[in-house]
DNA sequence: GGTTGACTTTGACGTTACGTCAACTTCTAA
DNA sequence: TTAGAAGTTGACGTAACGTCAAAGTCAACC
């Protein structure tokens, strides 16, 4: 069954201008357009919809969202989580009437409050960031988040040397792993983790990762669309390769 | 005791950006400003930062924010009504955490939720609009809001001549209450009252006010500071005179 | 007194996530 | 066929700051 813009918009409550945007900038494309350039709504896009409203809600930007709705990741667990952080988004709206409650007491007692007190459980945006970045660290590991924004945010710094670099050693190591997987080779074999040892040493020139992380960042690789298909155009299925390759090597060399 | 604007926002919470903003549009003015500019705010202005902080946390705008804590009504009164407007947003985040466990149970039995319950729970904007406009009712009176909207709003469509009329008539009106007030003329003598007609049918161009909506009004004009410093400007006083007056109308002659 | 770094100001452009509107096409019911 | 509802694209506008530059002020230290 499909729905129309506005029939969606009318059950989502939002605008039709809203999911216009949304499909402009990729975060809900629509099931189909129809000849006459209707867009048309199946129920994959609801769901989609209900988790992108969700953490709209729990103030992310829309990168962001984008960011967890994208990720490879099982409906049901991200669904999980995404309830345990309206959760404490709940237990925040209590602090925050606890302390109005509070204030309340005060004036009525003709009492001054502790000026810091006033503000208890008000610094909204820091916390939800931290909720955040709490969620990627539980996915990915420590630091890779850093690293994903360093990916995409730092290399505007970078001068075209280092642009250079980078656009030349990351394709580099790609080719290198695929062609181990091109030869059948197991990721546990010396000869796999050797490769890996250079994308290591390529990720280190940012950050260092421990045992936990590194094989963390695989499965963003493996999970995030943004790399994901940067990895699979080199050869299909080389996501899951360097993933597993990365484990190993995470496994056998890393603590 | 007072605090810079850095330690305003670090106890706040929120940018030294903000609270310039919010000078610069007169939401929260310092307490006093030192000859080199730099801006000192005391225990009154973090109370009212507080209000401005909730309010915006409950989805107003500065608009918004601005009537409400312009409004001159008892603080602790006003901080109760925030209060319980805290606790329904709780219950809200509830709903939303129930919608979604919903979602997950259906998707564990493989089957699939109907399309409008996948988004119970999801009509933000307008339940806080909502909450917003249940607090003017209750505060001022059904219909007191559409007027003050059409008042700041409607002039934008009306003719130059409506403009002018409505202009003229309405400092009209205050001049002659404030001849009532100036002669002394108690509220309830007939002379006063047959004033008043002029001025409850100038409204009526408008909006039928029933008895406890006039009333309203007529608080609404004492209270919030976009009135009233028109009707003070007029004469000292007049704004609770007029109140008054307004009272004595509504209990005299509507039903 | 001079210096330095932190703090503060004003001014102004930029950002995010749409809102609003215009112009036009498509659909559907009467 | 017609009219009104529904849909599109294109594009300017908005609210609430964020960011940055330029310049002034303050306070501690030498």
């Amino acid at each position: 069954m499909s729905w129309s813009t506005a029939q969606v918009a009318r059950m989502a409550k939002v605008t039709s201008r809203t999911l216009r945007h949304y499909d402009r900038i990729g975060l809900l494309v629509p099931a189909w357009t129809g000849n006459n350039g209707y867009r048309y709504y199946e129920q994959e896009q609801l769901l989609r919809l209900q988790r992108i409203l969700l953490l709209r809600e729990l103030g992310l930007g829309l990168n962001q969202v984008a960011e967890i709705v994208d990720a490879r990741h099982d409906q049901v667990a991200a669904l999980r989580q995404h309830h345990k952080w309206l959760l404490r988004e709940q237990e925040r709206y209590a602090r925050l009437a606890a302390t109005v409650s509070e204030t309340i007491s005060q004036l009525e007692g003709g009492n001054e409050m502790a000026a810091d007190r006033l503000f208890e459980g008000f610094d909204v945006d820091s916390e939800r960031q931290k909720e955040y970045e709490a969620y990627l660290r539980a996915r990915f590991g420590e630091g890779v988040q850093e690293h994903l924004d360093e990916s995409k945010g730092r290399m505007r710094d970078w001068s075209d040397q280092q642009k250079s670099e980078f656009l030349a050693e990351w394709p580099a190591i790609l080719r290198r792993v695929a062609e181990l997987a091109e030869a059948g080779v197991a990721v546990t074999e010396e000869r796999a983790l050797d490769v890996l040892a250079g994308h290591y040493a390529f990720v280190c020139k940012a950050w260092t990762p421990n045992k936990h992380s590194y094989r963390g960042l695989g499965e963003m690789y493996a999970d995030t669309e943004e790399f994901r298909s940067q990895i699979e155009a080199v050869r299909p299925g080389l996501a899951e390769y360097l993933r597993d390759a990365m484990a190993a090597y995470a496994e056998a060399r890393l603590s």
